[in-house]
RNA sequence: GGGCUCAUAGUCCAGGUCGGUUAUGACGUCGCCCUUACACGGCGAAGAUCCGGGGUUCAAAUCCCCGUGGGCCCA
């Protein structure tokens, strides 16, 4: 009997042609039913290449989402979007032209980043394509077209009528050589080296003095009082008395405040406005007036006295030589120190006041918790990631950004009374350089306007991707039938921002949550566990991997390494040696292509147990399965098709299989049983690596494509597991004696089979030739 | 400083809720074997004080407490 599959190996090339079939057939394409099974797929963002290598991991994950929920029979509606509004582009963009934004005509800036955009897409929607994600690549969305800013700004405008959007002046994170207002969630923290001065201050009316650590002394103006801890017996009769601040003179009254750490400098802390984040926190609490020593152009202000116009660094470096030749420098110490820089951009933050518009976050918080503990978390730990960040939310969301690639802040002022107005929704308006739709100024009557030039924080764009994809306000039908959507699947690292503001934008908007479920990804990390960096040089390029590995043995290695929620390593070794089970369902399948199709039989007790431990195998599956954790029935199934059904099974009944030494009937029995397990597999492997298990059925079983199936449902047979031990103990036993013996496997042997077995008699008689 | 999380062979990982044989499997290593599905294979072997300390218990990788070390997040 010729097999019907000939190729020795499973050749990931054979991937192009499956993919080729999929896309003649339209095997993805989505039409509306009454339920449907909405994934709220992240759109990714273009930032640089390669594309990360854990996010070609995390995409072929959320794909066995979508392929989970299919065999389980919804009607999967799962679209591709990507990112493209954002300052990493324009970082990007500064590089590669090496230009400067604020040095080039916008409209010439955004056409660059534009540029850079449709290349980096391409590369990653070939990689997703590639990958066999099976959602909608061919019509994918971009968050930077018309029609999603149009929606980003009627989103806006709708919450702008509802009164959920201020104007206001507030000490904010100002990255002044990008230009903009960050917020809170994209701050990060870099060591870095400073000097700490330790600095004599005098107690008025006295000969004492107090040293003062800083890493700030430009900040001496804007000292507004001294902090000691209340527990530090060395200042605590100090506590109520004036100081004199050196250099400029001003008196400053000396307090407690339990955030002033005995270890740290002197342990007396000058509390300055908008050092730092705990200064303004401190401004706030004991109600001090603030100085604003630094500009919006980075620069020291009028209040710096002699430092006005120098730069915070300039002004440090010529204070403490002022400092040094008045005598009031005790002594300067090198420190490492945690300085906040932007995430994206890596420049330090000054914390600045200045005017920008809020969306009202605060008097939600409890709304949310509320929502977020409604919501099903993938792992449940993740859930935790949200609750603390809404612990922590102090102030109001800064949405507005003074960048040029994002969505334009549609608002027109009045040019004699400055009124904002805004459009009517529903149309893309780019203030910047369209003229007002606006004709007469609501409040005074005037008809010159001037449009905003800044644009909105991005994730005022992506926090509305379950809007746009389910067609809100577009299309009612749709959205009535998609939204809420079923699924978020998102990484970690973005639960504070992405989650977070997609519920908070979500509920204003639909006064509904926008999914009922969150399935949260660890992140991929390089093969020793540290974080993969363009910088560091460890950076994995997926595509070589992909082009020399294929898509499913990836697709598997994603499948066995990434425990659900936690940081998963990439090993390309890992990843070769993956390809090895490829292989072997390969060659199990083409084993048995060389048998009929045989549609019944009567299984023997061996057919009987490996039927049993299939079921098992079901079993376990599902487990995984429902959860959207794939980890589990990947090892599963590997286990099982591995070490039971082709190490002990198909060696026990080959002889059977071909009808040496049995009836027909016990023949037809292993034949059976050898497809009915073999198909099996191949469903249950299917969302994990679509495109071999097609493959294989349409050669095997079906002309349809496997796609099409349900999952398998475990069938309740007898459950025979309790033999498993014993059989797979008795081969290794058989195996062991030739060995020992220096036989070869198909020499005779004597060895009494154990009672226990009695019932497998015929079939290891067969297959180590017992005599 | 706070939170989350992890720690089991050279490497990765299962088991941990619900304590009880000889601690699971894979990669890698070594040895033997081309046995007609597969050398991208088969069989076998070596390899683990289950991070440290203490507690509960007849019994702890598992439960509790205290540390130590990594990763991430927030101040």
């Amino acid at each position: 009997m010729d097999p019907k599959i000939s190729e020795k190996a499973w050749n990931p090339e054979l991937e192009l042609q499956v993919l080729k079939k999929w896309e003649e057939s339209n095997l993805y394409d989505f039409s509306l039913a009454e339920e449907n099974y909405t994934i709220d797929t992240p759109p990714p963002y273009p930032s640089g290449r390669p594309w990360h290598i854990g996010a070609a991991s995390h995409y072929s994950q959320i794909d066995m989402i979508a392929r989970t929920a299919r065999m389980a029979g919804k009607n999967v509606y799962f679209p591709i979007g990507i990112d493209r509004n954002g300052l990493p582009v324009e970082l990007y963009t500064e590089k590669k032209h090496k230009i400067r934004m604020r040095d080039t005509e916008r409209g010439k800036f955004l056409d660059l980043c534009r540029e850079s955009l449709d290349d980096l897409e391409a590369e990653m929607i070939q990689i997703m394509k590639s990958l066999g994600i099976s959602g909608g690549i061919k019509d994918h969305y971009r968050t930077d077209s018309e029609e999603y800013r149009a929606l980003t700004q009627s989103t806006f405008i709708e919450l702008w009528k509802k009164g959920q959007i201020y104007l206001a002046t507030r000490p904010n994170n100002y990255d002044w050589v990008s230009g903009t207002t960050i917020a809170d969630a994209e701050i990060t923290y870099l060591d870095l080296p400073t000097k700490l001065v330790y600095m004599k201050f005098s107690v008025k009316d006295s000969d004492e003095k107090i040293i003062i650590a800083s890493t700030r002394p430009e900040l001496l103006c804007a000292c507004k009082t001294i902090i000691v801890n209340e527990e530090d017996e060395r200042y605590i009769n100090l506590v109520g008395k004036k100081i004199v601040v050196p250099i400029t003179n001003k008196e400053v009254e000396i307090k407690t405040h339990h955030s002033a750490q005995k270890e740290f400098g002197s342990g007396a802390v000058m509390v300055c406005s908008y050092g730092d984040q705990n200064d303004v926190a401190l401004f706030r609490e004991l109600k001090l007036e603030e100085v604003v020593a630094i500009g919006l152009d980075g620069r020291m202000t009028e209040a710096a006295g002699d430092y006005a116009g120098l730069k915070p660094k300039q002004a440090r470096t010529k204070i403490i030589e002022d400092l040094k030749s008045n005598g009031f420098v005790e002594k300067i110490d090198e420190i490492s120190h945690r300085t906040p820089v932007s995430e994206r951009s890596k420049n330090p933050i000054e914390i600045i006041p200045m005017e920008e518009y809020y969306l009202k976050q605060m008097d939600s918080v409890e709304k949310m918790r509320d929502l977020g503990s409604e919501i099903v978390f993938h792992p449940e730990m993740h859930k935790q990631t949200l609750m603390n960040w809404l612990d922590s939310i102090s102030i109001d969301w800064p949405i507005s950004r003074r960048r040029y690639y994002g969505t334009e802040i549609p608002i027109w002022y009045c040019k004699s009374c400055s009124e904002p107005h805004v459009p009517e929704p529903g149309k893309y308006y780019r203030p910047w350089k369209e003229e007002s739709p606006i004709k007469n100024c609501s409040k005074c009557g005037a008809t010159d306007f001037v449009g905003e030039e800044r644009t909105f924080d991005t994730w005022m764009d992506s926090s509305i991707s379950p809007l746009f994809v389910t067609k809100y306000q577009k299309d009612e039908e749709f959205f009535k039938k998609t939204y809420p959507t079923a699924i978020r699947p998102q990484a970690k690292d973005i639960v504070r921002t992405w989650l977070y503001y997609t519920l908070l934008r979500c509920e204003y908007l639909t006064g509904k949550k926008p999914w009922s479920e969150a399935w949260i990804m660890g992140y991929g990390l390089d093969e020793k566990g540290m974080k993969m960096s363009k910088s560091k040089g460890n950076a994995l390029d997926p595509i070589p991997v992909i082009e020399r590995l294929g898509a499913d043995t990836f697709r598997f290695w994603s499948a066995s390494e990434v425990n659900q929620g936690y940081d998963f390593r990439c090993s390309e070794q890992k990843m070769d040696s993956t390809k090895k089970f490829l292989s072997k369902l390969w060659n199990v399948s083409r084993f048995l292509s060389s048998f009929p199709i045989i549609e019944s039989g009567n299984p023997t007790a061996t057919d009987k147990w490996i039927l049993s431990e299939l079921d098992k195998t079901i079993t376990e599956c599902k487990k995984g399965y429902e959860k959207y954790n794939f980890f589990i029935p990947a090892i599963a199934i590997r286990e099982f098709t591995w070490n039971l059904f082709a190490a002990n099974y198909i060696e026990m009944v080959k002889a059977r299989a071909y009808g040496i030494g049995f009836s027909d009937e016990e023949r037809d029995a292993a034949i059976f049983t050898l497809h009915k397990v073999l198909s099996t597999i191949l469903k249950l492997l299917a969302p994990i690596t679509p495109f071999i298990t097609d493959h294989l059925w349409q050669t095997l079983y079906s002309d349809k494509s496997i796609h099409k199936e349900r999952q398998a449902e475990s069938e309740s047979h007898e459950d025979l597991s309790q033999f498993t031990k014993e059989i797979t103990e008795f081969n290794s036993k058989v195996w062991n004696e030739k060995k020992s013996k220096g036989l070869s496997l198909k020499d005779s042997i004597s060895i009494d089979i154990p009672e226990n077995l009695i019932e497998f008699k015929k079939d290891f008689e067969s297959m180590h030739n017992l005599s």
